[in-house]
DNA sequence: CTGAAAGCGCTTACAG
DNA sequence: CTGAAAGCGCTTACAG
């Protein structure tokens, strides 16, 4: 069952290539008889229209990559799902790419040694710098996202993780929290997110007039709830006693909360906890998590937009987009 | 900055495209020096094979799809991470298409009214049926994933769900269970997923020698944790009394565990619970998650298998394979 | 409003 | 071991 191609529909319509490419992009000025016609030769044959071929004669292949660490977790996993709707909406398919947070993975993400796959990529680095990022997959358009620092010349989405953590930590104030703690800070070296977050969260407690405790600081591996389970908990074993948790994001926040279920302590009453991401599961636990809630439909939207100007041909400077966020409260610290 | 072709670096090495070709391919038979030449006019020129090109002369994408319900559901991102990274070390992508659980996406999925985008198709389907999913997408392998009745021309790849659900009620039982309630069941019509589990359901309590009692049948919305909570905490205050539950899936039993916990109820010790598909956040909640673990590096090793054959020609009768899977014993319902 | 020709970037027999 | 030619399936100016 060879395929059939459109010169098969020409034929059999009687009209030339040209016009059968007409139809199937709807152009007007064709003839309704002749549409008619040629409408009729394609359901007849089952003409389905190879975007190969497509592809290669305009340049475009209509699809655009999403790079990020790992599907399984799920701010990703949510992530793609909106930035792909948004995508479908452009006329774009969204091809994902996980780099598994390894920094040679992302480098071979943006340099990309086959060519012709996507017109444009969204990227999450975790570990890349912005030198490294300057010099980005051949000459395809790239728009990061997240908490990285961005070179000059690449366009850049993200929220503001600092102030953020500042407004996580004047919460946490307001219900009379003096020993806010941090869970996890990455160990040794913090990724951009954490850095900033660490930033916000030391702000927060300065803006509140309180101290800023070292020992307070729980390091940890950072994406699995497991390990923050273990972090907080020998950290708590070791004698730290906070009043209120900051946790670096929703998973992390899970891990806290079993911890401090397993000694005992209540949340919210003898500690306060605060998530990040709000992913859907922040309301299946108990207690539901407060988190940081970025606007991940406005994310998807100014991303997407960049990215699609430069695949037009905007060749300017590197755009700095801040994208709104809330902090969504709810029992494990909730509102005065 | 005009793209590099394969003919440029053919003009600077001074070759024909072939042998650039079989350069780029690695093919052996290329005199050394004819080689070092060719790669260092690839080097310098910074070539990088279009794979439209290359698609379009061979007839292959080397691209797979995965079509599934939703990427937000948990266990759905974590089988495509797994089957993205088995398809990876075949030398395939995948491209991620999301149904949202919506019959007509389902068949627009394959029915595909473009060609030359995939070269073949891993599908789960909730909805479709047997005879819909046998008219499928052109003349594209399918492969079906889960628990769904299969054309007899379509190979099917699925745990066996009756078994796993008839282990389930074995080991509530063997808790000394009696009351062991289901939830969610759909309604008003069941996807082939919940209707195979709640067959092995019930025939697992006939085993045990315990009544099917209709009422413990907590019917809801399924994929959604919250959802699941207000279907079992409405049918708790309803004056329902289980002393087990058999949940549908991981989210509704992360549900199930705040309404229980909401009433006082203790799990396991006054209600044992059960989950589906281990998740890994099975482990991060508490107490942790008894649950039904599908292997799914099997499941993506068989699948991808399948379908590759296919690719590569084989036209026989659907093959259907049932992978492997076991029952996780955690806190929430713990061995005896 | 429609047609004929060239081209997008590769690979694949077929010669040599 | 390497070359020249044709073809994969589409679209895009350019004519008419």
């Amino acid at each position: 069952m060879a395929n059939i191609r459109l010169s098969d529909v020409a034929k059999l319509a009687g009209v030339s290539p040209k016009t059968v490419s007409n139809v199937v992009h709807g152009y007007a000025h064709v003839r309704d008889t002749t549409r008619a016609r040629v409408q009729q030769a394609i359901d007849e044959l089952g003409y389905r229209p190879d975007v190969r071929g497509r592809s290669l004669a305009t340049g475009r292949t209509m699809m655009l990559a999403l790079a990020f660490p790992d599907l399984r977790i799920p701010y990703f996993a949510e992530l793609a799902h909106v930035i792909a709707e948004a995508a479908g909406e452009r006329g774009y398919r969204l091809l994902l790419e996980e780099s598994g947070g390894a920094r040679e993975v992302e480098r071979a993400i943006l340099s990309a040694d086959e060519a012709g796959i996507v017109d444009g990529v969204l990227f999450q680095p975790v570990w890349l710098t912005s030198t490294e990022i300057a010099q980005h997959r051949g000459d395809i358009p790239v728009v990061l996202l997240g908490e990285n620092t961005a070179p000059l010349t690449v366009d850049h989405v993200h929220i503001d993780n600092i102030a953020a953590a500042v407004q996580v930590v004047e919460h946490l104030a307001a219900l009379g929290r003096r020993r806010i703690a941090y869970v996890c800070a990455e160990h040794p070296r913090p990724s951009e997110t954490s850095r900033l977050r660490l930033i916000g969260y030391q702000q927060g407690l300065e803006a509140c007039g309180l101290p800023v405790d070292p020992s307070l600081i729980v390091s940890g591996t950072v994406g699995n709830a497991d390990a923050a389970r273990d972090a907080l908990g020998a950290a708590l074993d070791a004698g730290m006693a906070p009043d209120a948790l900051v946790c670096r994001d929703d998973l992390a926040a899970m891990g806290a909360l079993r911890a401090l279920a397993e000694r005992g302590l209540r949340v919210p009453e003898d500690v306060a906890v605060t998530g990040w991401d709000d992913i859907t599961l922040a309301t299946a636990v108990r207690p539901s998590l407060t988190s940081i809630r970025a606007d991940g439909r406005e994310l998807a939207r100014r991303a997407l937009d960049l990215l699609l100007e430069r695949i037009d041909g905007f060749d300017g400077l590197g755009r700095h987009e801040v994208v709104g966020h809330s902090l969504v409260v709810r029992e494990s610290a909730p509102g005065v």
